[in-house]
DNA sequence: TGTACATCAGTGAACGCGCGTTCACTGATGTAC
DNA sequence: TGTACATCAGTGAACGCGCGTTCACTGATGTAC
């Protein structure tokens, strides 16, 4: 390896090591991130990490990008090993809920309340997009396979709207399915978040993986899957 | 009035203003709100808001049972102007969208992410849970008028948990309406934030009302509203 | 009616803290000739 | 192989700022006798 890749590779690794140390922070300090507070953990002078991130907005973004990309991989794993869209279906759902368990603090930067004085840049919407697309995908290829419920066309202007996406993006999608995806999609968060954000403290405590199982179907029947 | 009622009152209303202050500095700060900030608008030392408030954390529990009310009330409020159970299910569920709306900072702070290092007190209980006593409510009248689907009784051990609640706080809702009530507000708070939260971007400009509408009647066809 | 006292909203200075960002710099490492 | 130079990660001090909270205080208003 050359030493002009050895520096890259060492830059690549700290720039690993100052996000993991930042995620550690959206612990305590959620999106109000501390630059200093990262650096000070870190053993480092808090000019340093201007050699990574230009600004703190900068590493927010960062770490965003990277809660999508693990939410959606995620996803995207589990769904893969299995057979039928349900499964599918039901397999992304837990994984989806796993990680945000398992990440609470990542999983309400990108799905909880918007940072104020924070705005997303274009960066973003490529990993934001993929768990819908996944989900889409499933929808549609349940649907080819004639797995899903026939149901009346959609009418209303958000249809015609949900056309024209279709028409530009998602030529294989009808507007049927973009709906009931992004609706399905919004409950699934919807229970993921506050499960998380404590709303069903004091009603379930045991087993919320069996009620937001529950719920996923339900999700799923909303999409019209059938099964 | 005697002196000491006009003292009272001056000081509900200088409360009452010092509320409606950090309620327009939410927009800017979102929760971590600024004591001083909020003094400084109001023309008075940061210290003095310590004769209203004993602490920023005081504040913001204020905001936050004012904001659960607000939105109950606007749901109560629509809800009672009509006639059947599903005329109710729509008008509460606009009620809360239309209040989110007008509010967004509000929404934000009692259904966004948790508020680092805050933990909610007690007396926001009450408040919280109003919006989904109502949905309950709607939907245990329209089960005594007979116009709630059949469905297959719940499984699981959530459902037991579920039981618990019913038997310990509501003897007239069974464990089916509480599930599916609390699924349905998941699923209609999350369609809420998701649109406030700008997850709609580009997808549904201009008919949101609509696709609201759409996925208000989803989870109302989730809780056995029939029509 | 007049006076001494209590109440209490509001002041302003201070404490001790943390923040993002900039800047001139050091010093190690790699490169070109 | 040896030397001059370029690169660049990291330092530490500084700028200018804001924060929550405390404390001794002022001064207006109301109360008791």
């Amino acid at each position: 390896m050359s030493a002009a890749n050895l520096r890259a590779r060492l830059r690549a690794e700290m720039t690993e090591e100052i996000k993991a140390v930042a995620k550690r922070h959206l612990a305590t300090d959620g999106a109000n991130l501390s630059l200093r507070a990262v650096a000070r953990d870190l053993g480092m002078a808090s000019s340093a990490v201007y050699r990574y991130f230009a600004s703190r907005d900068e590493l927010l973004t960062a770490l965003i990008i990277d809660a999508y990309d693990a939410v959606g991989d995620a996803a995207e794993r589990a769904a893969a090993g299995r057979e039928t869209a349900l499964e599918k279906w039901l397999a992304a759902g837990h994984a989806a809920r796993d990680w945000a368990i398992a990440n609470p603090h990542e999983w309400a930067l990108i799905y909880g309340s918007p940072v104020p004085g924070y705005a997303a840049p274009r960066d973003t919407v490529d990993s934001a997009t993929r768990i819908m697309l996944l989900l889409g995908a499933i929808i549609a290829e349940a649907d080819r396979a004639g797995e899903i419920a026939e149901r009346a066309p959609l009418t209303g202007r958000f249809a015609e709207e949900l056309a024209a996406v279709a028409g530009a993006y998602l030529p294989h999608l009808t507007a049927r399915v973009i709906a009931d995806t992004i609706a399905a999609f919004f409950q699934i968060c919807g229970a993921i978040s506050f499960e998380l954000f404590g709303q069903l403290n004091n009603t379930v405590e045991d087993d919320r993986r069996g009620f937001f199982e529950y719920q996923l179907r339900a999700a799923g029947r909303l999409a019209g899957l059938t099964g």
